[in-house]
DNA sequence: CGCTTGCTTGGAGCGCACTCAAGGGTTTTA
DNA sequence: TAAAACCCTTGAGTGCGCTCCAAGCAAGCG
């Protein structure tokens, strides 16, 4: 029998807040991370960076003589551009084709540039978005909370 | 033989930005929509609108002698609602808590006051994350124009 | 040597938010 | 009266982004 993946949460604790945690990368010559370290510096699960490689999201991951994934300092800043991306909204499609483009060299700059710009435009809409629904929760706390000191106030007067 | 169900697209054009259409509303002692009509107004198809009562995130919604919904102003305010908290990212499941505590009365008005409160920060949060990937997409954007450029003037010098 | 740990693969499964199909009823128009 | 245009219900299907499983290989340790 053998012992199932375990896929321990990021930093050994209850860190939900995955940002790119550049700090404890290695120095350019010897940038070589096994994927559970990835794991612990990206907050991806194995499973996801594995994911990601077979659809085409990653470029090509160097392989140790066993066949094991050794990522480098590229591929770690290649995550990071994909994990704000993913918190654009982008759908992973979307990212697949902008990794192709990169991938096919400098006649795709133009490509790119549009692909880049369209989605900072959506996220200004995004943006935009979101501060009007700000607005309508502020409206309604103000209404709670009126309500609450309505009742407060039944009580004692 | 029944004609299948038609989903034309809301206002009958290209129209993708469903925003709160509360122009065409008719007055509050007149105001019963048929389900195409709440499509119009809503920008959501009859299929959701239906869904969402099943699953019950709708209050019970009045029915013609024929059993046909029949919508009220306040279905509308209501589906308003809906939509922005769907606009936050707000699970479903959550705001159906939300509607489960509005029709339990007014004793549950410190549950709803925290669930929105936490939303209101769930939303901050994602400003200010969108803003963090805006920040990177100006910097790889600036990087574009300036290949651009470069090719350019490679080209004219 | 056996045991554990960590990694590999292809393919199946899951949760969410819809989305559609099948089969039928009612109302309006020709 | 017939066809078209609405509407109804239950239950199954879809697309996305993971997420997990099963089986197996390689390295380190007592």
């Amino acid at each position: 029998m053998t012992v199932t993946e375990t896929e321990t949460t990021a930093e050994g604790g209850a860190d939900s807040c995955a940002g790119p945690r550049q700090g404890n990368r290695r120095p350019d010559g010897a940038d070589k991370y096994t994927i559970s370290e990835v794991v612990a510096l990206t907050g991806l699960t194995a499973h996801t960076l594995r994911w990601y490689e077979r659809i085409g999201l990653m470029p090509h991951i160097d392989r140790s003589h066993t066949g094991q994934r050794r990522y480098s300092n590229r591929d770690l800043d290649w995550l990071d551009l994909v994990g704000k991306l993913r918190l654009t909204g982008m759908p992973v499609a979307d990212m697949v084709r902008y990794a192709e483009l990169v991938r096919s060299g400098d006649d795709t700059y133009t490509e790119r540039f549009e692909l880049l710009r369209q989605t900072r435009e959506d996220v200004l809409t995004r943006i935009a978005e979101l501060q009007g629904t700000l607005a309508v929760l502020d409206r309604k706390l103000g209404f709670y909370a009126d309500a609450g000191r309505a009742l407060a106030s039944e009580r004692t007067g």
